[in-house]
RNA sequence: GCCCCCAUCGUCUAGGGGACCAGGACGUGGCCCUUUCAAGGCCAAAACAGGAGUUCGAAUCUCCUUGGGGGCACCA
């Protein structure tokens, strides 16, 4: 038996919103409620973008609340992340932390005491109840039901103790009806049912003071009065036991609707942290918006490509604005089946918008990823080149490859053979340098136009085919048998350096040979 | 084990009873263009998970099976 005194229930009458009675529709609000317990995850990114896309659709108002009432995992880079992560794709909010609102706090943190209250409010109306027992016993409870292969979860122990608030280290359950069923309407799925006897007594209060999210979320969304709820799909278990807080609270539930989550490229579960370390196809699997960012993909591709997925724009358009896409955005219209993310078509995507971008602002962008990879940026080659990788890359960190041998001084020829071309010998190479750098330095002008006239005669001379006379010359210039083109590139890395490297390749294959 | 959700080409999807021997995109294969690699153009292969039912008629509606996913915490 319990030692601690008896509360004994009693009615109070709260002060609280009634919006029941209102008939008119809410203008729209809604929110992204994360927990920052690691980097901002692109599912849920893709959450984040669905509500924004639909407030701006309705002219509403877009929240970022921060749900940080788990003390155990929340860090405060995280939250940082979160909302450089939203920044970066453009995703802002009208309201949240840093830029506040009159809904505020909106750090769960900062709002313990209204938990509390309302905590109060369920007990004192006979719709909750405190629970002392111990996480020994719950395990204790848990592990026997394990071996006995039934799940019927916490046993009601404490359900009708009316334990007082000074019966120890307790926490705060719902009392959720024994019989009966509980209906929530899903606005993608419509109704779904659930047994109560299905159901549990779900904690509402820890007992640090602080509340679950069933708790949180309800109180919260009522008071900033949001009008419909897109979150993720694991959360459609836990759905009744919100309606049924509304209802015990009297309050209008938000109109709801569970997101698809995104699965594992592995095929196995929940796209997850531990998906990073693989690829598909050749392409790396991305899981934080950071990585995203970091991989050198565009912000407009990334939420271009999140918008096409578990939504589609119609008209058998893949490429469009957010604009555009807010446009249709319609609840209703969101694909309710679990999806993996076709990486392979982000890459396209990118390098889509990266053919689009006007050249010398595609370069700004370039030019971070190559400093991070150790470049001494000259700006104004690296804008004379960039129209010739615009087709080429396709991810901004891609550039390096491409560019490195314009921005270092001494370039490296791994292996020699590489400048001879096909159906060409030691001897043959060594006439088609020798004969390239005779013909480019009597060049006075130095563009690539003249150059490229200059060595299609040369090779016509030759009896030489222009591939394998500019592939010799592209692998003594750039190092690399892969490059933009020869022309544009001897023209930027300019006529000195370019004549060096060709003298440079032949001694190189004079004492290989 | 119990509860819930979901199911169209390899992948993302269009499709809301006849307009579908199922359309688009990525990827894949082939051809063209071409100084490499790309980009671009053309062409091709490729799907309604299975079974009952409703109906004159089903990818579309219902049920069952199977498969996948989620949940069953003092995490969100």
């Amino acid at each position: 038996m319990p030692t601690c005194s008896v509360h004994q229930p009693y009615a109070i009458s709260h002060p609280r919103r009634s919006i029941l009675s209102d008939p008119t529709p809410r203008p729209v609000r809604v929110r992204f409620a994360p927990s920052p317990t690691g980097y901002l995850h692109i599912g849920g990114a893709r959450t984040a973008l669905f509500n924004w896309l639909f407030a701006r659709k309705h002219k509403g108002v877009f929240i970022l609340r921060i749900e940080d009432t788990d003390q155990k995992r929340y860090t405060a880079e995280a939250e940082q992340d979160f909302k450089d992560s939203l920044h970066w794709l453009g995703l802002n909010w009208d309201e949240g932390p840093d830029v506040g609102g009159e809904f505020g706090p909106y750090r769960q943190s900062e709002r313990s005491e209204m938990y509390q209250q309302w905590a109060n409010w369920l007990i004192d109306n006979g719709y909750a109840y405190r629970c002392n027992c111990t996480a020994e016993r719950l395990a204790g409870l848990r592990k026997e039901q394990g071996k006995q292969k039934v799940r019927i979860g916490y046993d009601r122990h404490c359900r009708d103790l009316n334990l007082g608030p000074d019966c120890g280290e307790y926490v705060v359950r719902f009392k959720m009806p024994v019989d009966g069923e509980t209906t929530v309407y899903d606005e993608m799925r419509g109704n779904i049912s659930f047994q109560n006897a299905d159901l549990q007594d779900l904690v509402l209060l820890k007992s640090d003071g602080l509340p679950t999210y069933h708790l949180a979320n309800v109180v919260d969304d009522h008071f900033m009065e949001i009008s419909h709820i897109m979150r993720a799909d694991e959360w459609i278990a836990t759905a009744p036991l919100h309606a049924r807080l509304y209802q015990a609270f009297g309050w209008e539930m938000p109109k709801i609707a569970h997101l698809p989550v995104i699965l594992s490229p592995s095929g196995k579960g929940k796209l997850s942290k531990r998906d990073q370390a693989f690829e598909e196809g050749g392409t790396k699997i991305l899981v934080q918006v950071r990585e995203f960012r970091e991989a050198g993909y565009l912000p407009e591709a990334v939420v271009n490509f999140l918008t096409n997925v578990g939504w589609a724009f119609g008209d058998d358009r893949e490429e469009f604005t957010p604009e555009e896409a807010m446009e249709r955005f319609e609840l209703k219209d969101i694909n309710p089946s679990a999806g993996k993310l076709p990486f392979d078509k982000l890459v396209w995507l990118n390098n889509q918008y990266i053919m689009m971008m006007a050249p010398d602002a595609l370069a700004e962008k370039i030019k971070p990823y190559l400093e991070a990879d150790g470049l001494v940026v000259d700006m104004d080659k690296l804008k004379a080149i960039t129209p010739y990788i615009q087709e080429r890359i396709k991810t901004l960190s891609e550039a390096s490859e491409w560019l490195a041998f314009l921005f270092k001084a001494e370039i490296t020829i791994d292996d020699p053979v590489q400048l001879i071309q096909k159906n060409m010998d030691v001897d043959s190479t060594l006439r088609a340098l020798k004969a390239s750098y005779d013909t480019l330095k009597g060049l006075g002008d130095f563009s690539h136009e003249q150059q490229e006239k200059a060595m299609r005669a040369l090779a016509e001379q030759m009896g030489l085919k222009a591939g394998q006379l500019f592939g010799s010359v592209r692998v003594a210039t750039s190092g690399q048998p892969v490059s933009p083109p020869l022309f544009q590139s001897m023209e930027v890395l300019g006529k000195d350096v370019s004549l060096k490297r060709i003298e440079d390749a032949i001694k190189l294959l004079m004492i290989d040979d």
